[in-house]
DNA sequence: AGAGGCGCAGAACGACCGTTCTGCATTGCG
DNA sequence: CGCAATGCAGAACGGTCGTTCTGCGCCTCT
C-alpha cells in the first residue's frame, strides 16, 4: 500500500464515520480500524487531527461540487437549458442528494456548528468551501452576464444552505422542492 | 438556593458553555463550576447531560421565539406594518442578532449537527423548535387569511435557516440583509 | 550470517468525559 | 446534647480521546 492508497482509504474512512457521527466523538483508533491504515501512517500522511478533518471536508467540497456542476451541466445539454434551466436545476439535485440514505445534512455546517469558528484549518476548509459554492452560483447567474448576478447567487445559496439543514432535521427531502419553487419565483421576479 | 434557581443558574450556565463551544467538548464539572451549583444536585435536577442540553435547548426555544414575536408586535404597532410589513421584520430581528457578540448561528442546527439524528431528547427539541417557528411564520403569512400561507411560510423559513448558518461561517450579518431582499422578492411575487 | 532501517499493532501516556460514590459538614428535631 | 437526615466538594470509577512510544517482525544490504 503506498502513501497515496493509504491517504484515499483514510479520507474515505474519515468521510464515512465523521459525516455521519460527527467529529469529536470518532476516535483515530476508529479511524484507523476502518481504513485499516496504522496510526504511526495516519500521523505521518495527517500530522493531526485537524489535519484529517479538514483533508476530508477538503475532498469532499471537491467532490460535492462536481457532482452538482456536473449535473447542472448533463441536464443543460439534455434539455437545452438556459439560465433559469440551470439554476433550477441545482435544486433538482439537492431533492437527489436529500434522498439518499446516508444524507445527513451539510457536512461543513455541521463541523462549523461543532468545532466553532476558532477550528483552525477545519474552519478555513468550510469557509473555503462556501465560498466556492458561492462563486459557482454566480458564474451560473451570469450566464449570460447581467449586472444582479451575485444579487441572485447570493439569494438562491441561503434556499440552498437553509434547504440542506432542513431536510437534515425533518427528515425529509421536501426541502428541496420549497427551495426551488422559491428560487422560481426570485428568478421570475428579475427577468431578462 | 431553592431547586428552581439551582435550575435557572445550571441553564444559564449550559446555554453560555454549549452553544459557545459546542456540546462534547464542555463537561459536566465545566458546568458546575459557571453555574456554582453541586454535581449531586445537578444530577438531581437533570438525570443525564441529554437532559441538560434539551432542557437548555427548550428554554432557548421559548425565549428566541418570544423575543422575536416581542419584536415584530413592536415593529408593527410602531409602523402601522400589514403583513408584508410584519413577515419582513422577521428578517430585521435577524439581522439584530447576527450582529450580537456572541452569535453562533443557531443552537439547534449546531447540536442536531453535532450530535445526530440518533440523539433522542436533544433531537427531539431541535425538530420541535423548528416546527414551532414553522408555525409562526404560518401565522404571520396567513393573516389576513390566504391559501398560500404555508407555501410562502416555509420558502422563508429556509431564507431564515440559510441566513443563520451562512452569517455564522462568513462572520457577517450581511446574509439578514441578503434574506430580506429575497423574502420581499417572494412576497411582492404573491400579491393579495 | 549479522546489522541496520522501516513499519506495524497496539500499549502507553496524559487528559478529559459522564456518572456515581464517600467522607465530612450542616441543619433540624427530640 | 446526640442522632438522623440532607447536601456538598471533589475524589473515584470506567470509559474514551489524541498522540507518542515500544517491542517485534520483516526486508535489504554487505
Amino acid at each position: 500500500m503506498d502513501h497515496e492508497e493509504a491517504s484515499r482509504r483514510l479520507l474515505d474512512a474519515a468521510e464515512q464515520l465523521y459525516y455521519a457521527r460527527g467529529i469529536q466523538s470518532v476516535g483515530m483508533d476508529e479511524v484507523r480500524d476502518t481504513a485499516g491504515v496504522s496510526l504511526a501512517r495516519l500521523y505521518r500522511l495527517f500530522p493531526s487531527k485537524q489535519h484529517l478533518v479538514a483533508a476530508y471536508l477538503r475532498r469532499r467540497d471537491e467532490r460535492w461540487r462536481a457532482s452538482l456542476a456536473r449535473y447542472v451541466s448533463e441536464r443543460a445539454v439534455e434539455h437545452g437549458a438556459d439560465r433559469r434551466g440551470r439554476l433550477l436545476s441545482v435544486f433538482d439535485w439537492l431533492a437527489e442528494w436529500f434522498r439518499e440514505p446516508d444524507f445527513r445534512g451539510c457536512a461543513f455546517a455541521n463541523a462549523f456548528g461543532e468545532l466553532g469558528a476558532g477550528s483552525g484549518p477545519v474552519a478555513d476548509a468550510v469557509r473555503e468551501h462556501k465560498a466556492l459554492v458561492r462563486r459557482y452560483l454566480v458564474e451560473l447567474a451570469d450566464d449570460p452576464p447581467r449586472a444582479d448576478s451575485t444579487e441572485i447567487a447570493d439569494q438562491l445559496l441561503l434556499l440552498l444552505e437553509g434547504a440542506t439543514t432542513t431536510a437534515a432535521i425533518t427528515g425529509s427531502p421536501d426541502p428541496a422542492r420549497t427551495a426551488r419553487a422559491a428560487a422560481a419565483a426570485l428568478l421570475a421576479a428579475k427577468p431578462a
